[in-house]
DNA sequence: TTTGACCTTCCCCCTGTGGTAACCTTTACT
DNA sequence: AGTAAAGGTTACCACAGGGGGAAGGTCAAA
């Protein structure tokens, strides 16, 4: 199967293939003249890669969850702890988005929104307290 | 002021004032000797640069804003609509990460975390439905 | 045979720094 | 006066996660 046949099939872009080969997330093999090749296992693993990154997790983290998939005395334990680690991380950035969004909506809530160039906004980021 | 002062007292780095200047957010003067010599004014805009990233606007968001900051013809209504832009980015950025939390707690509250290679996180990654 | 669609490698671009090197200035100590 | 530490300067490489595009090789159909 052609790069692009196999993109198509896993929802990634051909860029992103060639991406995950030079960072050895995957190796497909070529055929005789250069193209790369994708077998039925690796459209799956193509496929395990893309709903991994759609969940959130990073380059780095996919290869982890890789490893445990392609590992058969894999402990599911480890496939968790990455889980419930990135439960946490989801969490921080969560609170943190939403410590943003009520102080831009209190920035929001005092600014007139006229001609006038008087600005609750300008002026909570430029004096003492933006939060 | 030399560059690790007014770094000091804006809460930025060192590196972060050079990498501003180089992307023109704001040139403050420079000694005889080629030190970089940021005055009060300049202080007060890197104030206003750190409070507005750390409110999580990106630095060309800032660049808006500080073109705002510095027009005394401005319109607070260009204020008010950059800050309801970014509330508008917040609320999709929320509802992904919230996406991700509900999918990745579905996928830990399966899997067992114990010896076993059999992991409910692996397979609903590598089959069909990973949401 | 020629054309167009594919493939290949290669390099530059983005954000927002961190790190390092090579070099110059200033300050402080002996 | 000499010197060493602590600052400053520029410049380059690296990261995620690819996108965009150039230059060139291949394949399939008309």
């Amino acid at each position: 199967m052609n790069i692009s046949e196999a993109a198509q099939h896993s929802g990634l872009s051909a860029k992103a293939l060639r991406y995950y080969e030079s960072i050895d997330l995957l190796s497909p093999g070529r055929a005789q003249n250069g193209y790369r090749d994708y077998s039925d296992a690796d459209l799956e693993i193509l496929r395990f890669i893309q709903r991994a990154r759609a969940t959130g997790f990073s380059v780095d983290e996919v290869r982890e969850l890789l490893s445990l998939y392609r590992d058969p005395a894999r402990h599911s334990r480890d496939a968790k702890a990455l889980v419930e680690d990135k439960l946490g991380h989801i969490e921080t950035q969560l609170r943190s988005l939403r410590e943003m969004q009520q102080t831009l909506r209190g920035l929001a809530e005092r600014c007139a929104g006229d001609e006038s160039p008087q600005c609750a906004i300008l002026e909570g980021l430029s004096h003492h307290a933006a939060k």
